[in-house]
DNA sequence: TAAAAATACTCCATAGGTATTTTAT
DNA sequence: ATAAAATACCTATGGAGTATTTTTA
């Protein structure tokens, strides 16, 4: 049974005459009598009566009918989904997003993306970013947001931007004067981190580290509103990106400007859905 | 896009490998990776992602898959469907029918039928000869039980049996001591028939001509029960076939014997159904 | 006689095979 | 080095065409 030979049958069922199915299906008659009459064969029913004047169906070529007027609605929706995804209109997204990584462009980028492709449905996932970072691995997720640092060998990475580090204290804190700041004076100060496995929390004690200190850690928790909470009520210092911060702390930035770098994530070697290549494109289009 | 295609790219995304998927599918590897690569060429978009150990399906290859699954379940039921029908284990069969033909071999030989073949659904149209004439042609019945002798030439005729007719009279009519009866006594007697396009009237209407007389018809109905009741209040006469009579009434033969043919009908040139040729068979085995 | 379907045949596109190469682990 | 997929090339099946015959209304 072929998909052609459907056709074919729906056509003369439709027409009640090989003939005059072939002429619309632009095949010959010859053509439209051998698909039925194998048809027929491998059914081993028939499926018209042949009546010198029209062609019409048999009892049981009537149940064929329905069967195969289903099976070819079935292949009409397939194709046109298909076409939707590639023009755009419809799929879903999943990005994976660090919270960290979360700064003021990428809300927005986001946004823009939304105005372009309006049915593209985004589904979001948060995690730190070893956790992402498996979640592309397993095909989870399409696309990551993350910062650099911690590359997995598995994924490629697009460089979007950066973001500045910037050290956080209360209103009361006794920095909240200072204009800008070493890291160095921060190593008697408690400060409040994210979790053990968090990048942002390594490329900072990295930092520490190549003055060959530690920090002092008050306080770690997953949640960045965590964090400020805890900062806000003069509970310690932290560091992050600058566009987390808000006016409920005071900021102060680093005498020795210490970067972090936003960027999307890939599982190497994978196919991208349309939908996934349009994110990207447009991400390269609007961070370069 | 081709059934077979969409056969391999289910075993595919079932076996996750091209080379696996050849092996169920008993063909060659490159046979796989072809209907493959042109599917998505045609679709203009990748299923799989080869990574060398497995072949995963893409996110839109995600979405054909679903799609593929329901048009192959299409097909299977299809099939079974058909099948279903070649085995008799279902169908439906329609049968044009005439009260006349009614006679106790008939009902007999239905349930016989039933026993036989208890998934195949029979349908039942009840109407007079010419009626049921115009059903088999215009393909609405499957077969017609009709009695012989007003044949139309785009049916074809398999005469099952025959049924005597006998005059029948209440059991307060002068008749009723009758052994039997010389139609010729008949012909001042009001008689009761069924109404004018009528096989069976008709029959008898020629039997009257054949001795160059004509009946008097006092009342006409295309109810056998009606005649029947008209009958038995000593309304008048009635000529049924005498399977019809029941004791309500006295039943008289004819000194020469008036017979007629029961058959089924059948439009020519018509491919039967399984069934209906299953209906056939079981009719010329029993009534021969 | 006319119109429709079936048949006979020819041609070529392509499915599928074998052998081999490429590729990524 | 290995295993999987891709590629190259060959063969043959069968789909489609043209021309013709058969069939029946």
């Amino acid at each position: 049974m072929e998909l052609r030979q459907l056709e074919y049958f729906l056509m003369v069922s439709k027409t009640n005459s090989f003939t005059r199915a072939a002429e619309r299906l632009y095949v010959s008659q010859p053509a439209v009598t051998n698909a039925i009459r194998s048809l027929e064969e491998e059914l081993g029913i028939q499926l018209f009566d042949r009546n010198q004047k029209q062609a019409i169906l048999t009892t049981e070529g009537q149940v064929f009918c329905k069967h195969v007027e289903n099976i070819m609605r079935g292949v009409s929706t397939t194709i046109f989904e298909i076409n939707e995804l590639k023009n755009l209109n419809n799929g879903v997204l999943t990005l994976a997003i660090t919270p960290i990584a979360g700064t003021r462009p990428i809300p927005m980028f986001l946004k823009m993306f939304k105005k372009q492709y309006p049915n593209i449905k985004l589904s979001f996932i948060e995690g730190n970013v070893p956790e992402i970072q498996t979640l592309l691995i397993e095909d989870k997720a399409d696309l990551g947001i993350v910062i650099l640092g911690d590359n997995n060998i598995l994924l490629d990475y697009t460089r979007l931007g950066s973001q500045e580090l910037v050290v956080c204290c209360s209103k009361e804190h006794c920095f909240q004067r200072k204009n800008s700041i070493e890291l160095s004076e921060l190593v008697n100060e408690p400060l409040i981190l994210l979790t053990q496995n968090c990048l942002l929390r390594k490329i900072i004690i990295k930092e520490f580290e190549r003055l060959n200190t530690l920090p002092q850690i008050a306080f770690e928790s997953n949640h960045i509103q965590t964090i400020k909470s805890l900062v806000a009520c003069n509970a310690g210092l932290t560091i992050l990106p600058q566009d987390l911060c808000d006016t409920s702390l005071i900021t102060i930035p680093l005498n020795t400007p210490v970067m972090i770098d936003i960027a999307i994530a890939i599982k190497k070697n994978k196919a991208l859905s349309h939908a996934a290549q349009a994110f990207l494109d447009l991400a390269k289009e609007t961070f370069v």
